[in-house]
DNA sequence: AGCTATTGATAAGA
DNA sequence: TTCTTATCAATAGCT
């Protein structure tokens, strides 16, 4: 069909082989359509030309996960062999891990431990024990940290006080001063002030008399 | 192309239908086949008939799974939705259980507890000290088998001994009634014989004098 | 299944 | 890429 019969082999132009696959993935599209509609088929067409470039036709009253389904399951072949395989591999591979883990975890909760021998139940006892170990001295280390903190903050609090009593000290002073009149400059009135702005209730760090 | 023009709808005549679907389901292959080798295409052609037969093509130089893996990658259409997708999620969902489990077991182990507050670490003490109270109990129980089997197993050697020693007291006698000559019946002589064939070692429970 | 008149597809050229 | 058109291929209706 055309101007020339022409052998099906490779087209060696390449400008001639893209047209000639373009116009022929649209004949075969077409078709496809056509028969879907004749005949009341499902059609799937996937056709990828040299250059990667990708076309399809799936026909309209289903979709391509349809129609690769219903072909794997009439005949049996499996389409995504690479993937459902290795896919459902690892499945059962993590499955198995689960298993194991969810025995050991019952062994150690000591539930299941009928079927196991003396000789087995020696390192799940130790492993019981370390653990035990572990949380109790994780605790132990709560509890002194919480002391040391109460430590602390009582000796914040002690300095707190402290110098709370001198701002005291500073205001009863300031009093003084004011009942006196206003005789003194206010250099002299100033140096009585930084002691109350100095109270910083909270970081101690940050105090230069810690 | 035919004898007469025919509109693109559903062909109602079956017999009819059925032919036109077979002619052009070839038509479609060799198409396929044809574009494949001219333009070197890869091509993934699946047709099902309504009456569910199969038909299918596949360039020469590849295989289904090949073109839909290509496919799915280059268009990023996901193919097999249903299994693809819920595989996927199951592989999700199970290492998201591996990954609890894994916690757990560490943490019964006594490894990564740092950032547990020891709020966290009451419930999990309670599973370790509950855990080794199990295993030793089961430790306890062998050990007072041990020790039961090891009675029951005197008990036997006595039993024996006492058999071995009422079996000896009967040859004696046997050699006794011989050197008297045997003006005695074999009757009398067969009385001490089943002592003799009494002695089954093991199985204590099939004895009657247990 | 074959046959063949007829329509459809397309190779080559523009 | 698209259009045209001469030519070949597919196939509808019959047997």
């Amino acid at each position: 069909m055309g101007r020339g019969k022409i052998e099906i082999k490779r087209i060696e132009n390449s400008t001639n082989r893209q047209v000639t696959f373009s116009k022929r993935r649209n004949g075969i599209i077409k078709k496809a359509r056509e028969i879907s509609v004749l005949c009341e088929a499902q059609v799937s067409v996937l056709i990828f030309s040299s250059s990667g470039k990708i076309s399809d036709y799936c026909s309209a009253n289903t979709s391509f996960s349809r129609i690769l389904e219903r072909y794997q399951q009439n005949c049996g072949k499996k389409l995504w062999d690479a993937n459902h395989e290795s896919l459902s591999a690892q499945i059962d591979r993590i499955k198995k891990e689960n298993d194991n883990m969810q025995i050991k975890l019952r062994h150690l909760k000591g539930e299941d431990l009928n079927p196991l021998t003396p000789k087995e139940l020696i390192p799940i006892e130790d492993v019981l024990q370390n653990g035990l170990d572990s949380v109790r001295d994780k605790q132990m280390n709560y509890l002194k940290m919480l002391k040391k903190n109460e430590r602390l903050l009582e000796d914040e609090q002690k300095r707190l006080t402290y110098i709370l009593h001198h701002q005291q000290l500073a205001m009863e002073e300031n009093v003084r001063d004011l009942d006196l009149g206003f005789h003194q400059k206010n250099g002299a009135f100033a140096t009585h002030m930084p002691m109350a702005f100095r109270v910083q209730p909270i970081q101690p760090n940050l105090q230069e008399n810690k």
